[in-house]
DNA sequence: TCTCAAGTGTAACGTAGCCGACATTTTGTT
DNA sequence: AACAAAATGTCGGCTACGTTACACTTGAGA
């Protein structure tokens, strides 16, 4: 890969626009790219040294297992999210891998010590890095304030809500959302079975608030929900 | 209060142990106290310019009221623990109260514009303070975990667990935390209702697992919960 | 000492939503 | 076109837990 490509991979996320092209060099040349497909698994080989992911294109989902075998979703990364060790603290106790929802993904990422050798040097970097790591804090809280006090409805309001207002594309009140999730995806990020998401999507749709579909999803007016 | 006393109010906190005495001088200059007592309620005045707290004695509990009223504990703030918006982004929309829990505490503030500025000035706090606030993310998102895919028994031995461990004084497998806390406060921090908790305690009493009182727990064999 | 509010104990009852157990539809693969 | 695998649809029983309701206990303040 060009070194030009990978400069600007860098430079069009907001987090970097403040560093000079060699402060963006220096990160680039410690740079591993890596391309994947739908379905594909990708796991942070703790035998690795830990590194920060930025993902460029597409999108993934973050699953945890516990020892019982359960499977969580963590998080779900969109085009730009930064991912990995945003603590700059490695942690090899959980278990957690990376599947592939879109048809595509790019993602480059850059050692930790790397990057904290950059922070170190840059404390607007730093201080722009902080907040943006509280950022994704609160919205983390957020979203499991959500999940604890409200019951399975409200939170799949809640959560097609957000969905829409991120990757949503707008037209007048309806929203078209690009969906690459299924049914049982919905159903691990608010915390409810695959039944009794099914069954809610399936009431939505008879009182015309929205159309699901596999590939995408139609709602009818943004502000009913 | 003495300058030197604030000093060493802030010196012997580990975040800030890197820091010279002119630096930490700098902070102390804008630096408030406060001390409160039992049942008292302190208000993160919004109309105030954002500030970080610092609690040096004592516990209180962080309070969120929503729309319909209905309260929840957001965090309990342990001694020496660091709160307020650690996200380093003044945020007026929620609506938040800390009350006293211990017989008296003492916090002391400083204002984040000028945590800000100290940081800028030094990338290694930047860092370490990037790390703290990454650590008090994962802490959440651990406690989170718990709360939404365990049943309330396992919620609560976990709770116990967890403050024992960060409160506890042990003697040999047994510890004996200190009660600041009703088995109403208990229950809405394991996120259940004030009769369920009192049912599990006492439970956990009659297998002779704990002995609750008022005033102070006592867990017979802390591998045991 | 008395009083009262806060904290704790206990029970009955209703229900959201989990789970198991299917049928049906859609998609990708040969 | 044919098949398997994944995704979606539907139902009924079961249970943990919230809710309502009330009695008892404790401790701080008058």
């Amino acid at each position: 890969m060009y070194e030009e490509l990978k400069y600007w991979y860098l430079r069009d996320h907001k987090l970097f626009r403040t560093l000079s092209f060699s402060q963006i060099r220096q990160l680039c040349i410690i740079t591993g790219f890596k391309k994947a497909s739908k379905g594909e698994i990708i796991y942070f080989s703790s035998s690795d040294l830990p590194r920060i992911f930025l993902l460029k294109k597409g999108n993934i989902k973050i699953v945890a297992v516990d020892e019982d075998g359960n499977e969580t979703i963590k998080d779900i990364i969109q085009k730009g999210d930064l991912f990995g060790e945003l603590t700059l603290e490695a942690d090899h106790k959980t278990n957690e891998y990376a599947k592939v929802l879109s048809d595509d993904v790019v993602i480059c990422s850059f050692l930790m010590s790397d990057f904290e050798d950059l922070l170190l040097r840059n404390p607007t970097l730093a201080l722009s890095y902080t907040k943006f790591v509280g950022l994704k804090m609160k919205r983390i809280k957020n979203s499991y304030a959500n999940l604890i006090s409200k019951d399975a409805k409200t939170r799949l309001y809640q959560f097609l809500k957000d969905w829409a207002e991120q990757e949503g594309v707008k037209n007048g009140n309806s929203v078209t959302i690009e969906n690459y999730l299924t049914q049982n995806d919905i159903a691990q990020i608010i915390c409810t079975s695959r039944q009794t998401a099914t069954q809610l999507l399936n009431e939505m749709e008879a009182n015309n608030l929205l159309m699901y579909k596999r590939k995408e999803i139609l709602i009818a007016d943004i502000n009913k929900l």
